[in-house]
DNA sequence: ACCTAAATTTAGGTTCACCTAAAATATACT
DNA sequence: AGTATATTTTAGGTGAACCTAAATTTAGGT
């Protein structure tokens, strides 16, 4: 009376597979092990445990080769597009329904975003006229699992003095998010970068204003631009 | 380094901690292992298991004596009232605000009270103007943990015909939920009962109309009323 | 009071996601 | 190539919530 369901817990996979897509990043790279380690704040042994559990079923969420880390199947990333669905169209809809304050919804999507069915995510999109963007800026995956990728690049890497507009705003730090949204600095802003690449402090400002504010080499990457126009 | 923390996961002792207040009534009777295991369909030793663990602590969530039964303590009762207000709220938030066919709410919301922070909480109660009923006519307990206790009867338990009030219908039962619907029997609604007491078929009609449905016993156990006016 | 049936508890086992410590493997440097 | 360092895996263990089977306690009928 052997039984082995290769789908035991969802939430802790849920967060596997999330973490692997965005670790992955556009160009699905093979995420190691310690990546997963840190970035879920779990003991490495513990990862190497699920990926092999990932990895085993008959239809794998991901594959894993030892030592040469993982990459999500086909199944695993049409799910980890899935549950990236629920978190942003959570998000968009305490946003906008609900009157969040921005550097909030984060933490209740995060949550939330394991435990909704399809007919809720149905509703809440149909309710936001099935946004493509969420507050933050990200693209929203679509229903049948794609999600455009956009040309944008960290704030970090841009190449000089100039004018841009900011596409979007990581969301997992809830001071840098408040700081910004206090800026002024939101998706869809103008924004004149003063400093040049890599310095240490980025000085900006914001749409017409001459008021010039400094960030942090740590928040300015978490601000991705694209130029103007 | 023992520790022993006392609220390990809060989804099964939530459920544990509702279904002891249901089956407790108003009067908040000790409720037995027995009562438990068939309501939440776990088996007899769980059940001891869980209530043993849920009186042990300093502040222990169930007063609890072996082959006696359980009760809560004021701090479980607290605790199960936030849960129940939280159900409501989320079941009065999906119909009115996401559209959400009334028979469906159930569901949802027996999965989502678990995960709500405090904040969606105020959010979702503001939003509704803070409703004191839910959509199948149940009072939401109020922040501060007080739940109204109305007078009212089972539609089986009528002292022969007359004309009633519909007060409330239970929500757990979806084809039931759906029958009461298209019937529409809903709270609030003027019922007029020809059947007496205890029969086997209840039959009924609705506001004014002439038309006559008929309800099982099962269904009309369902359904509470209070006397008109 | 006695005995049986029902309810309840004890004892011991399972799975899941995590852990730590030790072993194995890969990479990087001279 | 050969060793030091860093990464990854194996081995063994934890607590939570459930399970089954066996032992115990309570309650009902005569």
């Amino acid at each position: 009376m052997a039984r082995r369901q290769p789908n035991p817990n969802t939430e802790s996979v849920d967060n596997y597979l999330k973490a692997i897509l965005a670790l992955g990043g556009p160009e699905e790279h093979r995420v190691t092990s310690t990546a997963l380690s840190n970035r879920l704040r779990v003991a490495p042994a513990s990862v190497t445990n699920m990926l092999q559990k990932l990895a085993s079923p008959p239809m794998p969420l991901v594959e894993y080769e030892r030592h040469r880390g993982v990459r999500l199947s086909a199944a695993g990333k049409r799910r980890a597009l899935e549950v990236v669905r629920h978190h942003r169209l959570i998000e968009t809809f305490l946003y906008k329904v609900l009157d969040y304050p921005i550097e909030e919804v984060h933490e209740e999507a995060e949550r939330l975003e394991h435990f909704i069915s399809e007919r809720l995510e149905e509703r809440i999109a149909a309710k936001l006229g099935h946004p493509k963007i969420d507050p933050h800026g990200h693209c929203i995956p679509t229903l049948d699992g794609k999600m455009p990728k956009r040309n944008s690049i960290p704030l970090t890497e841009n190449l000089g003095q100039g004018v841009f507009i900011v596409e979007s705003i990581s969301d997992n730090d809830v001071e840098l998010v408040k700081t910004l949204r206090t800026a002024g600095i939101a998706p869809g802003v103008r924004l004149r970068v003063r400093s040049s690449h890599a310095a240490e402090v980025y000085a900006v400002s914001v749409g017409r204003s001459a008021k010039v504010t400094q960030l942090s080499r740590a928040a300015a990457d978490m601000v991705r631009i694209v130029c103007e126009r």
